[in-house]
DNA sequence: AACCGCTTGTGAACGCAGGAACAAAGTCGC
DNA sequence: GCGACTTTGTTCCTGCGTTCACAAGCGGTT
């Protein structure tokens, strides 16, 4: 029974869920760690841990990636680390835009870790004139008029934004419109976007808000509580 | 301190979900712009595409504060505003101490938009001798060695470390030690607390992993796409 | 006063993520 | 060379979150 004809084999190109792909990335880094560490094997549960999962979900994770460990053994730390490596592109450098640089910003844009993870910023935009011409992480702040120049140029497929919430969805839109596929919003408003291109949101009052809940429903435990 | 004479009334103080609860905030944010334009009333279907998600859905979270709408018209702007601040807490302020002033601390300690959702910061901490000194957002920067003190002497129940990933985990034992019931890490590792204490991580890189990711699965959709 | 349309609130079904348990497989020790 | 132990990869199951669909209720209109 060979099956013939079906030139691209691929192991599992399957749809891996986004819960996945999020712990994957976590993955990588406790990896990256142990293998500077000078460990060359990992158990799933010492990693588990280290990655602060469910021992059974991490195997999981990784059977999406397919057969990749040693029974008996456990998992080659280079090995695994290269695998997820090329799974989420890390390799390939991934143009990014960032349009509002605030404290914000400027910690996105300093963030050395983003370099590491396959991502370059190759262009910082801020519509403040007091901040254009100012360098950070090696790049110039430009002025929010030349956004789409430097998206076509630089075929640019993310964009991040750290503005006031009052320009961001007309950012958004120029964004999307200049031909960025990816947005990552961090202002606290919800972006309508166009067919095509995925937005995603990260709300840090709400994060705090969370928190808070959880915790003051803590102390609130029931309301027959036996103690 | 004893806490008599403090009836803590919730209409339905079961466990609210932990999803339910982060859309309660967004809810929440949305009500304020609508209020604050004039509006009056506004129906799930409206609210619910401002804030990005189902109709539906926002109904059953509303729910979890019991009946709060009037059928056939809708829910009124400031009476549903008022009972979502009342459930998430924001009346009351929260004291909240923050750990690591780069770029990213400095933007959240910087950030209005805590104040008038019940946060309170009370404290910003460096172990930089640079950085000591420096006012931000009201607040003077004192060196990483008088947490404790300031964690005692506020009765701070919340912290945030915005710390090196190196140094993250005994920033959470001395918080944790201190009396901080809520940790919210933003630091690129995984942090292990004690018993009691509520550990929420947001890691940046991660989130921009898993954009990537999508964005690039979408552009390999599946073996046999019908077009 | 009665009807009609609109909207809420809730019940049920679907899909998905998480956790536990088990069989396969490979290695180490004897 | 063989047995036993260790660990992976998979399968089943339980619970949660989300979505769809419908009955109940209120306001406006005639």
């Amino acid at each position: 029974m060979t099956a013939c004809g079906e030139p691209v084999i691929q192991p599992r190109p399957r749809t891996i869920p986004e819960a996945t792909v999020a712990r994957l990335a976590v993955y990588l880094r406790v990896l990256s760690a142990l293998a500077d560490a000078g460990r060359s094997t990992v158990a799933s549960g010492e990693l588990a841990a280290a990655a602060g999962v469910n021992p059974a979900g991490l195997r999981k994770d990784l059977s999406h990636l397919g057969p990749c460990g040693v029974r008996g053994v456990g998992y080659e730390v280079a090995t695994l680390r290269d695998r997820i490596s090329g799974v989420l592109g890390v390799e390939r450098s991934r143009a990014c835009v960032l349009v509002g640089i605030g404290n914000l910003g400027s910690a996105l844009a300093d963030y050395a870790g983003f370099g590491s993870r396959g991502f370059e910023f190759v262009g910082l935009f801020d519509a403040a004139e007091a901040r254009i011409g100012q360098r950070i992480g090696g790049l110039t702040v430009r002025p929010t008029e030349e956004l789409e120049e430097v998206v076509t140029a630089t075929q640019a497929s993310i964009g991040v934004i750290t503005t006031p919430a009052e320009v961001a969805q007309s950012v958004c839109d120029r964004l999307a419109a200049a031909g960025v596929r990816s947005i990552l919003n961090f202002a606290p408003v919800t972006l309508a976007a166009p067919e095509g291109v995925d937005v995603r949101k990260v709300d840090l009052s709400v994060e705090l808000q969370v928190l808070a809940f959880v915790g003051q429903q803590r102390l609130v435990p029931a309301v027959g509580e036996p103690a």
